[in-house]
DNA sequence: AAAGTTTTTTC
DNA sequence: AAAAAACTT
């Protein structure tokens, strides 16, 4: 876990899928360690009572943090002499010379066979109780209010199987949309994200209920090419990691330097004035879950309306998302926030998407409980009432923190302007030959 | 298979 | 027909 994006919820989603795995092995007369340490620490002792010869990890396409730790740990191992062996996870290639067959690749290795775990050998090792005591990761509350995902190989699984064989027939048509996506989507993301399933193993048994039921192939498929487009992304990041910090066309590094601590405050707390931006936060803080779309909405109305740098905002999205994944995180927030230079500029209209994603205004009145009573066309619009009406029917409602029409204009204007510069234009031909699979 | 495509303007 | 602008899943 990287510190600078950790949270809680993190945390406990994590911790829930460590015992979860211990107890099932547990069953199996196999005695799990789950332990809890900095690397080198616990390393350290542990060779104190142990000969290690190799270690086995997966390539992390990881932040900042978690790249600083690798580095402290391969120069640790080195000089041990220890073997420090990653395997490529998810068809993600560490120091990638060319992304020109990278798609047909990837395609490749995720039909390639799954690793044979039940072939492994165990042996066993006998450790000191206050050795093993000191690392232990204490027992962990569970609190039954929470309304997240629950953590853990078996409830992964859960979810892939109900996904396939019930919830993907609404996939195309909901995937865009706050409240139904959250049956229709897949919702496997944070186990994924968290190992607790393979995306290899994902990806096979979307294979083999195209063969069980063809009717379905044309969500079945769509949802796979969705994983590609996953791993894509992380492939962009596991190149180009300088992203997590820096715009990727430096174009953009001479505009929307300042914060604005209220309005990032609001946008925070879901407090804009914006019943669907405010909704969606809301849902999100409480879940740790929102679909993509909305993401991507949330991002645009900070970044572009309310003119906001995205560094201010990654890492509190990255606490509040369940399913953070570094690789898939900084490349979306600068694709929605525009600026990659190499992808268009969205700038999304959030009272459109409003009507056009929750048109009943249910999702709305679920999560903004000021705005519950409302007749349908306030529920998108509550600035619409007369201030008179507003005083009485939503006092604690807040006024929109920012002029939509005018926040838009001015955000398309500037980044356009940028983009279409000749000094952006050769950029993003450097770009696009190093991140995107066209390039030589 | 560049996570842009469609519509409007200009030549 | 090509370029620019408008607007998106």
């Amino acid at each position: 876990m990287a510190a600078s994006d950790s949270s809680f919820i993190h945390w406990r989603f994590a911790a829930q899928g460590l015992f979860d795995l211990k107890q099932a092995l547990k069953k199996q007369g196999i005695q799990l360690l789950v332990l809890h340490a900095e690397f080198i620490e616990f390393f350290e002792r542990l060779l104190e009572y142990v000969d290690v010869k190799i270690v086995y990890s997966h390539c992390e396409t990881g932040n900042q943090v978690s790249f600083n730790r690798d580095k402290h740990v391969a120069a640790y191992l080195k000089m041990k002499a220890v073997i420090w062996k990653e395997y490529q996870r998810d068809g993600v290639v560490r120091r990638l010379k060319s992304r020109k067959a990278w798609p047909a690749n990837w395609y490749q290795t995720m039909h390639n066979s799954l690793f044979a775990s039940a072939s492994l050998k165990f042996s066993e090792l006998r450790l000191p109780v206050p050795f093993l005591n000191a690392f232990e990761i204490p027992d962990f509350p569970i609190d039954d209010k929470a309304r997240f995902q629950p953590g853990g190989r078996q409830n992964g699984l859960k979810y892939l199987n109900s996904f396939l064989q019930e919830r993907v027939v609404g996939y195309v048509k909901h995937i865009s949309k706050p409240a139904e996506s959250r049956r229709s989507c897949s919702r496997l993301s944070p186990y994924l994200a968290w190992g607790m399933l393979s995306m290899r193993e994902v990806y096979q048994a979307v294979e083999r209920q195209k063969k069980l039921q063809p009717e379905r192939r044309f969500q079945l498929k769509f949802f796979q090419e969705r994983l590609r487009w996953h791993c894509h992304f992380i492939q962009k990041f596991e190149t180009e990691c300088r992203m997590e910090f820096h715009n990727l066309n430096p174009v953009f590094n001479q505009v929307r330097t300042q914060t604005n601590e209220r309005i990032l405050e609001a946008w925070k707390a879901g407090a804009t004035g914006f019943p669907l931006v405010d909704a969606c936060m809301r849902c999100l803080k409480a879940t740790g879950y929102i679909n993509f779309r909305m993401r991507a909405m949330l991002v645009s109305f900070i970044t572009h309306n309310c003119w906001q740098p995205w560094q201010a905002i990654a890492p509190y999205l990255a606490q509040l998302f369940l399913d953070y994944e570094p690789g898939i995180h900084y490349p979306q927030i600068q694709m929605q926030a525009g600026s990659s230079g190499t992808h268009i500029i969205r700038t999304y209209d959030v009272v459109k998407q409003s009507y056009k994603q929750d048109p009943m205004g249910n999702f709305i009145r679920l999560w903004v409980e000021e705005l519950k009573d409302l007749p349908l066309a306030f529920v998108h619009e509550p600035w619409k009432l007369s201030r008179e009406d507003r005083m009485k029917s939503i006092p604690s409602y807040p006024e929109p923190v920012v002029d939509l029409k005018q926040s838009r204009q001015f955000a398309q204007q500037e980044l356009w302007g940028l983009k279409k510069t000749k000094q952006a234009k050769e950029y993003n031909q450097y770009l696009l030959n190093l991140l995107t699979n066209q390039g030589s």
